[in-house]
RNA sequence: GCGGUUGUGGCGAAGUGGUUAACGCACCGGAUUGUGGCUCCGGCAUGCAUGGGUUCGACUCCCAUCAAUCGCCCCA
């Protein structure tokens, strides 16, 4: 067979599925804690919510959608990221009108950009993300934060870096960009192509630029903290303050430009230290969106949120060495020969299912030594053999596999012995 | 979109222009006619990513394609 994967996709096999699912209970349960509520939303969508939600101007929009016609021509994109579809539902059922605001609402699921695939970077991606909508309370981004940071602390990950910064409203962001473009515009020459047309699009990412990092004009350039109106102050003031009162330590960082149109105010990324870790270390991103529902149609509501890599998260883990609990043993491996011992096992295994104990029995028609072996590979507490004699005694022979001690125990009485067993064992 | 590296059995991994493709792990069978983990013995690639080419002869040399992987850009 020649069919393979798609580029940039991957299989989660069984036992890396496991690790799956231990960050994805501890995702659902500090969700639940911070009362925020799940949300799913289709994984496609009309391509022009992406392109009017995340911007134009973006990578995302520009080179990395998956867009794609249907069968009536219209076409559609599959999500590169979670919050515009958020916002667009949010706005959609009217969310807005609810007594409860802000809409905290969380979700899980896979993402996709058109991208060269490489370590932590793949096209289809898993994020969790959070969006609180509705208010342009400071506490809420603060909030928010600390859900992130919280997660990652659950999870088991040491050596966070939180780093902030502000990009202030409206008003702000017009005064920092009339100065960007000021100071740039004279020697503009000298810096790269991206750059150039970054001037007229976006100039606040030039900041972010790693070519023209050197360059003398990056030293003094305009700080957009510089540029923040009292208002745009006080609520970074704030947003640090809280953070400081629940002891999550931050660095502030004014070149911190997130990749999407939509943000303002406040701006954070959580990176990871240490090595093992190619080209990327950036966990998770997220920040304020005021303005965003307005731009989907929605009435005027503030909102802020974040995106993380749960792919990344899985790398950081193996590179610190986590232990995550795994749920893949068996309780009990059923041994049989013959042919009637091997029809009743059928039933027998339901019982044991039924009892709460997780067993297996052989499909392979293996002999009792490789029904052994199984057993063994498969870390089997226990192994019931069910063969003639047994059958014939109406019992089975139970044996525990770490002592190596065997008993005998009437077939019917088998689960609720069994059971007793385990209880011991575990 | 650009660049580096790689591509031999289920996995890891030698190998050389020449006739039967090491070895290890895993797996299967036997020693032990109904009991695993240790030991010993045996089995397990008509083929070396794919397609061309060079050659008397290629897994080994050349070209192309595909794929994986790492990095750049950017991001989660």
């Amino acid at each position: 067979m020649n069919i393979r994967i798609p580029r940039g996709t991957q299989d989660i096999l069984p036992g890396r599925s496991e690790e799956w699912k231990y960050v994805e209970r501890i995702w659902h349960d500090i969700c639940r804690r911070y009362n925020y509520a799940e949300i799913r939303t289709p994984i496609f969508e009309q391509t022009e919510l992406f392109q009017r939600g995340v911007g134009d101007t973006t990578d995302i929009v520009q080179k990395e959608m998956y867009t794609f016609e249907d069968r009536s021509g219209r076409s559609l994109t599959l999500r590169p990221e979670g919050t515009a579809s958020v916002v667009r539902s949010y706005v959609e059922n009217k969310r807005f009108g609810l007594p409860d605001q802000p809409d905290k609402l969380y979700y899980t699921g896979p993402m996709f950009r058109y991208e060269r695939p490489q370590s932590g970077r793949m096209r289809q991606f898993v994020q969790f993300g959070v969006e609180a909508i509705g208010s342009d309370d400071p506490a809420v981004d603060a909030e928010v934060i600390s859900l992130a940071m919280e997660f990652y602390r659950e999870a088991g990950l040491k050596g966070l870096k939180l780093v902030l910064n502000s990009l202030g409203d409206h008003e702000s962001r017009n005064a920092h960009r009339e100065a960007l473009i000021s100071h740039f515009s004279p020697r503009i020459g000298e810096f790269c192509s991206d750059c150039q047309s970054r001037l007229e699009t976006n100039p606040l990412r030039i900041l972010d630029c790693k070519e023209d990092k050197d360059h003398p004009l990056m030293k003094n350039a305009p700080s957009i903290l510089d540029y923040l109106n009292d208002y745009s102050t006080r609520y970074f003031e704030t947003v640090k303050e809280l953070l400081d009162k629940m002891d999550i330590p931050y660095v502030v960082d004014p070149n911190l430009v997130r990749g999407l149109d939509y943000y303002n105010h406040t701006a954070f990324e959580i990176m990871i230290e240490g090595e093992g870790f190619g080209a990327i270390s950036t966990l998770m991103g997220g920040g304020r969106y005021n303005g965003l529902v307005e731009e989907l149609g929605g009435p005027e509501s503030p909102g802020i949120g974040f995106a993380l890599s749960v792919e990344r998260l899985l790398m950081a883990l193996d590179a610190q060495n986590v232990e995550v609990p795994m749920q893949q043993g068996l309780d009990c491996y059923l041994v049989t020969q013959g042919g009637e011992p091997d029809k009743e096992a059928a039933a027998l295994l339901m019982e044991l299912r039924r009892a709460g104990i997780t067993a297996d029995k052989d499909y392979m028609n293996k002999k009792m030594k490789g029904q052994f072996k199984a057993a063994d590979r498969k870390q089997a507490l226990f192994t019931a053999v069910l063969g003639e004699e047994e059958w014939n005694a109406g019992i089975i022979n139970l044996k525990n596999m770490q002592s190596g001690g065997q008993e005998e125990v009437a077939i019917k009485e088998l689960p609720a012995r069994l059971s007793e067993q385990l209880k011991e064992e575990k």
